[in-house]
DNA sequence: AGGGATCCATGATTGGATCCCA
DNA sequence: TGGGATCCAATCATGGATCCCT
């Protein structure tokens, strides 16, 4: 298959999305030529990466945004029969040795600046090939959202640059969490700790709660029930 | 010891209720000349009747408010280490066989019209002798807290009407909760079915969720953390 | 039987761990 | 290694059951 080429603007791209919604994943990767795996357990990207192929993602662009040409990141969003998240959302790593950047020039900002967001069904009773698409949903922080996100990076960001990340947990933040992010707990990266030593620690990862995203959804929707 | 006369009005009860904060169950037991059981698992109401006592409560007025002479009722929080209540609250029982009384004169709007709160420790790691009482306070409630009750109890009580009592759970109800009230679950009593036939069923009661006491207290004192 | 409530088994949540791909 | 995420054991929440007293 010739793969499909990047979306010119925003409304090529939501129009694309908006086509997907309410195909399965068995149908959607048969017409690109892919294997469904059984589940997800040794798979866990396939589904956000099908749909990246399939929306015509830029491939390979490490630290840009999933379309980089128009400046819109793709979050897919596993959801229950009530089309609620449940999953947190992965957004980017945590700088663990970074200057001192601020809220207005963080790489979390940016990479929420505007978010393509896709509800796909993940309930593990429907088997993986017949989970079907959602309604998709382009969105920019609201100034309420904004000032929430802000505020739990500022105060999550303060204490890695005090050198007390080892003490940040997942239960941080109001509606972002510091979590681990790597293969598994033995990968280790540099960082600060609080005699400003380098210390070695595990990557981390920022991470939207899910009560977050399922407030985005429901603002936008009238969900059922 | 002699009992504590009642109190002759809101005043009183408050000055009095306040001078328990900080006491301990087992300080308070001792000047009341009562025995603290080991812990509550067969005395569930042992520290209601406690205060009660300390604060001159009439005793034996079943359907009267505690403090009959001044209108008010009392009831205790068990509440955790951050001061949130980790149980719900009883208020009545739920009538079966009542006419269709409305909200304005419910026996549960009539409960809950003036409630003296007070906060005890209820973590199982403090030993029952040694859990402190805490600050007393005197509520009504305010106009959103009374709509929340009152659209609940008014979807209950016509769901009990209809004959539909026996489809009611704990889950129904945002802030009021129609629970099991008995010894056990083999206790019954007469209630109304779908096709207006005489039933038998178990008893049930009104109960505050916890989230809802939480936000009483939460509203008149700042709570730490 | 109504009023004082808490207990506790079970379901729901989630924090930390992990998996694949490029 | 960063980005695509989900897994799942351990914890939390709570609905239904229960206990004592008068």
């Amino acid at each position: 298959m010739t793969p499909v080429p990047p979306p010119r603007d925003e409304t090529e791209l939501l129009a694309r999305a908006r086509r997907l919604a309410g195909l399965s994943l068995g149908d959607l990767a048969r017409s690109l030529d892919e294997a469904v795996p059984a589940d997800l357990r040794r798979h866990k990207g396939w589904v956000g990466q099908l749909i990246e192929r399939a929306l015509g993602a830029t491939a390979n662009s490490l630290a840009a945004p999933d379309f980089e040409a128009i400046g819109v990141e793709l979050k897919t969003l596993p959801v229950d029969a009530r089309g609620l998240p449940r999953e947190s959302t992965y957004v980017c790593t945590v700088p663990l040795e970074s200057a001192g950047e601020d809220w207005e020039h963080s790489w979390l900002r940016r990479k929420l600046a505007r978010v393509l967001w896709l509800p796909v069904q993940a309930e593990k009773t429907i088997p993986l090939a017949e989970r079907r698409i959602g309604s998709a949903l382009l969105w920019s922080p609201a100034p309420d959202e904004e000032a929430l996100l802000r505020r739990d990076w500022e105060e999550l960001t303060e204490r890695i640059l005090l050198g007390e990340l080892e003490q940040i947990s997942a239960r941080h933040g109001e509606v972002l969490q510091i979590r681990p992010k790597a293969a598994d707990s033995r990968a280790l990266r540099h960082a600060v700790g609080v005699d400003g030593e380098r210390i070695l620690t595990n990557p981390r990862g920022y991470y939207l709660r899910a009560a977050f995203t399922a407030a985005i959804l429901q603002r936008h929707f009238v969900l059922p029930g």
